[in-house]
DNA sequence: TCGACGGGTTAGTCATCGTTAACACAGTGA
DNA sequence: TCACTGTGTTAACGATGACTAACCCGTCGA
């Protein structure tokens, strides 16, 4: 009664992940057990066996989905933008915000990518690729002098910068969010947005 | 007569070092076996008992190595600075070019620092935070506007941009390595030092 | 009332892997 | 010549840890 309260099984499922991405994160993938995982969402060992084929399918599961979600996410926020300008800073406002929401998956998705075998890698780094590819050609379209693979370094440069956050002693979140931004967009070479007449926000 | 030309001991151990960390970078310590270090060296196995106490021992020293490269390098290039200007470029210029040249050393030591046993850890962190430190008052001796936990934000933010290095489809060094330096400095906020004269380098 | 089924338990199996043991053997200084 | 040392080998040991087997039980639709 106490957990079954809506929807078990899916949520179970999240619930499992959610608590699997925390360890990965702390003690990377091979440094933790199934048991830990039990442990901390208060079952004991083989159980999650009844959720997940195995151990390698909790990270292949995980990494998809965080990929997934980045780029369908990121291709919205592009998509849904004014103009070139503000799709970029709309890019990089969600990523922060994703990173900063989320550092343990960001840790993972840095560091446990290789512990996937040759299929399941090949998926989440086609889904990476993709979603480089929607920050180069964001960006592109601001920056016209940029040939694509200079465009790229810069892409992967600047989420390296964001996705630096989890280990970084921040700040509050709202100053570290729009730091981040400023550091960001700057790194871009992007000129500063001219305040220019203070909307509702 | 083969390998025993110069320093038998001392290089090899440097030998075993390196090609670990090859290993490490690419598979995470716990995905790497003794055996795959001996092999990689042209040894098999538990061959390199002779050189290392134990498989944690060879990572506690690779990571105190670059930890303290770092520092010690880091420092030196600060202090024989002239002005803060220059310092915190040459602080700029000098970790690009240590990751691009290791490559494989910047990933273990992102990734695998939580292998480490409670003691090493520690000391490895210490040196790491010594090591932002330093960048921390070069930066705020540039940027007075700067509290401290906002500068070390932003150390810790360009660290990773740079870091990010051994991800990227670099473009060749040497415009990597301008790129990279152009990019932090921006996003640090340090006004483009003008060409003024070019002189020698 | 009752079978099916989702989800949990404990005890065991089997592979992997770090580490040690026991042995080999080339060079080198006495 | 001989012992010693530095470096390598292969064979075993022991722990760890992913996964399976066998069993259990509450719930829910017929």
């Amino acid at each position: 009664m106490s957990t079954t309260a809506t929807g078990s099984t899916a949520s179970r499922r999240e619930q499992i992940l959610s608590a699997a991405a925390e360890l990965f994160a702390r003690y990377g993938f091979h440094g933790v057990g199934i048991d830990d995982i039990g442990a901390a969402v208060g079952v004991s060992g083989p159980a999650l066996y009844r959720h997940f084929r195995s151990k390698d399918a909790m990270l292949a599961e995980m990494l998809t989905g965080i990929s997934d979600k980045l780029l369908s996410g990121g291709r919205g926020h592009v998509e849904n933008a004014a103009d070139a300008a503000t799709a970029l800073e709309e890019l990089v406002g969600w990523h922060v915000e994703f990173a900063l929401t989320n550092p343990a998956l960001i840790t993972v998705h840095l560091r446990d990518l290789d512990s996937l075998c040759e299929a399941d890698r090949r998926r989440v780094r086609e889904l990476q690729r993709g979603y480089v590819e929607v920050w180069v050609t964001a960006l592109r379209a601001v920056r016209d002098d940029l040939d694509e693979h200079t465009a790229r370094a810069c892409a992967h440069a600047v989420l390296g910068l964001i996705n630096s956050t989890p280990h970084s002693a921040h700040l509050d979140a709202a100053t570290m969010s729009t730091l981040l931004r400023r550091m960001a967009l700057d790194a871009l070479g992007i000129p500063r947005t001219p305040p220019e007449g203070l909307h509702g926000r």
